[in-house]
DNA sequence: TCGGTAAGCTGACGGCATGACAGGACAAGT
DNA sequence: ACTTGTCCTGTCATGCCGTCAGCTTACCGA
C-alpha cells in the first residue's frame, strides 16, 4: 500500500533520511502540544530536531503537510478503537459496560493524541477535504460500529423506525470527540473528570438503545 | 461595564478611530471565513480594510487579540440563545418541540458565526484561558438552562438520582457545537442535513428527560 | 581499493510579515 | 489662524519563509 517514502523533489529516502524525517515529525508533534498551532514555526521545529529549515522543506511541503503525515500515522492506531465495540452487546448489564468502556477508551485515545486531533478538527471544520477525510478515517471504526449497533436494534424492533442510525452514531461520536477535547472546560464548569465519564456513557447508551441502562 | 475603547498605547478612540477599528474587525471576520486561521495575516486584513498594518497594531496587540474582540461581541449575541429554553416544558409533546427548537436555533447560531467559533474552540482546546472563558460565556446560557431542566426533572423523581445535571448539559452542548461545526462531515458520511436535525433533537430529548419523546 | 552516483544536509538569499516609532494629516474648539 | 489631541502612515530593524546551488556522506559495483 504505502509506496516508498519520498522527498519533495522526488528522491527516495534511505535509512538516514527516514530517521531525520521521523525526528522532524516527532519534534513537530511535541511543538504542537506545547504551543498554539498558529505559532508553530518551521524554524523552531528544525532547531528542535537539530537540523535546518531547508531540511524540513526537503521532506514536507509545509507545516500543514507534516501535520497530515502525523495524523495519518495516528489514524492507523485509531483503527484499533474498533475493538472497543467489536462483538459487544448493547443489551442489559453488558450494554451498560459496553457504553462505559467505549467512553473510557475513546477519551483515553483522544487525550493521548489531543494536539494533533485539535489541528485535524480545525482543518476539517475549515472545510479542508484532506483533513475531514482523515477525521472520517479516524472516527470511521467507532462510527460504523455504533451505526451498525443501532441498525441492528432497529431491525429487531427495539428502536423506532424513523431513527437514522448514521445520524445518531455520527452525533454521538462528535459528542465524544468534543467532550474529550474540552475536558478542561468541564472542570472549569464545576464538573469533575470522574463524574463526567459515567454521564457521557449514559448518553451514549440512551442514544444507541433509546433506553436507560440497567446497572 | 465596557469602558471607553482604547488604542494599544492608551489613547481613547474617537468617532473616526472606532469606525476604522470596527472596519478592521469586520475585515478580519471575513478573512477568517475565507481562509485558514493559520494563514490570516495582519497585512491582508489591513489591505482589505484599505489601511496599513501599522493602523491595525494601533488597535490590537495581534490577530489573536482582535479575534477575542470579535468573539466578545458575539458572546453578547449568544446570550440570546437563552430564549430557546426559557420557560419551556420538557414534558410530552411540548418537550419534543423544545428539543427541536433548541437544535434548530443552536445550529443556526453556530452556522452564522462558524468562522470565529472555530477559532474560539481551537483556543479553548489549546488551553488558553481567555478563550475557554469566552467559550463558557457563549455556551453558559444554554448550558445553565439545560442543567436546570435536568435538575428540576430530577427533583421531581423523573430522572435518576445519580445523574449529574451539569455533566449531562455540558455534554449535550458540546455535542451540539461539534455537530454544528462538522455539518459538512456528516453529508460526506451520507447523512443529509434534514435527517440530522431530528436525530440530534432526539438525543437531546433523551439526554434531558431520559425518555423517548412523544411526537 | 577506487571512483561514481545518489542521498542527505546546509549556507545564503530575496521576499514578506511583524511590530515599533516619529512625524504628518485632520477635525474641533477658541 | 492657532492649538490640541486624535488618527493614520512611511519607514525601519528584525525575523521567518521557501528555494537553490553546492558541499558532504553513504552505498555499490568494478
Amino acid at each position: 500500500m504505502t509506496g516508498q517514502v519520498r522527498t519533495v523533489d522526488g528522491r527516495v529516502a534511505g535509512r538516514r533520511g527516514q530517521a531525520t524525517r521521523q525526528k522532524l515529525l516527532d519534534c513537530l508533534s511535541e511543538m504542537l502540544s506545547s504551543s498554539p498551532y498558529r505559532d508553530v514555526k518551521v524554524i523552531d521545529v528544525a532547531r528542535k530536531a537539530g537540523t535546518s529549515p531547508a531540511t524540513f522543506y526537503q521532506y514536507f511541503p509545509d507545516v500543514e503537510g507534516a501535520v497530515l503525515e502525523i495524523a495519518e500515522q495516528m489514524a492507523a492506531e485509531g483503527a484499533g478503537l474498533t475493538e472497543l465495540l467489536e462483538g459487544r452487546s448493547w443489551v442489559g448489564k453488558a450494554g451498560w459496560q459496553t457504553a462505559q468502556e467505549l467512553v473510557d477508551g475513546f477519551l483515553e485515545f483522544w487525550k493521548r493524541n489531543d494536539a494533533i486531533l485539535r489541528v485535524v478538527d480545525l482543518g476539517a471544520a475549515e472545510g479542508d477535504k484532506r483533513f475531514y477525510k482523515l477525521r472520517m478515517k479516524i472516527l470511521n471504526s467507532v462510527n460504523n460500529s455504533l451505526s451498525d449497533a443501532v441498525a441492528e436494534l432497529q431491525s429487531k424492533g427495539k428502536v423506532d423506525k424513523d431513527v437514522n442510525p448514521g445520524a445518531i452514531a455520527g452525533s454521538l461520536v462528535a459528542m465524544l470527540a468534543a467532550v474529550a477535547s474540552h475536558q478542561k472546560g468541564f472542570t472549569a464548569w464545576g464538573v469533575k473528570q470522574a463524574e463526567l465519564k459515567p454521564n457521557v456513557a449514559l448518553l451514549v447508551h440512551l442514544g444507541v438503545t433509546g433506553k436507560k441502562p440497567t446497572k
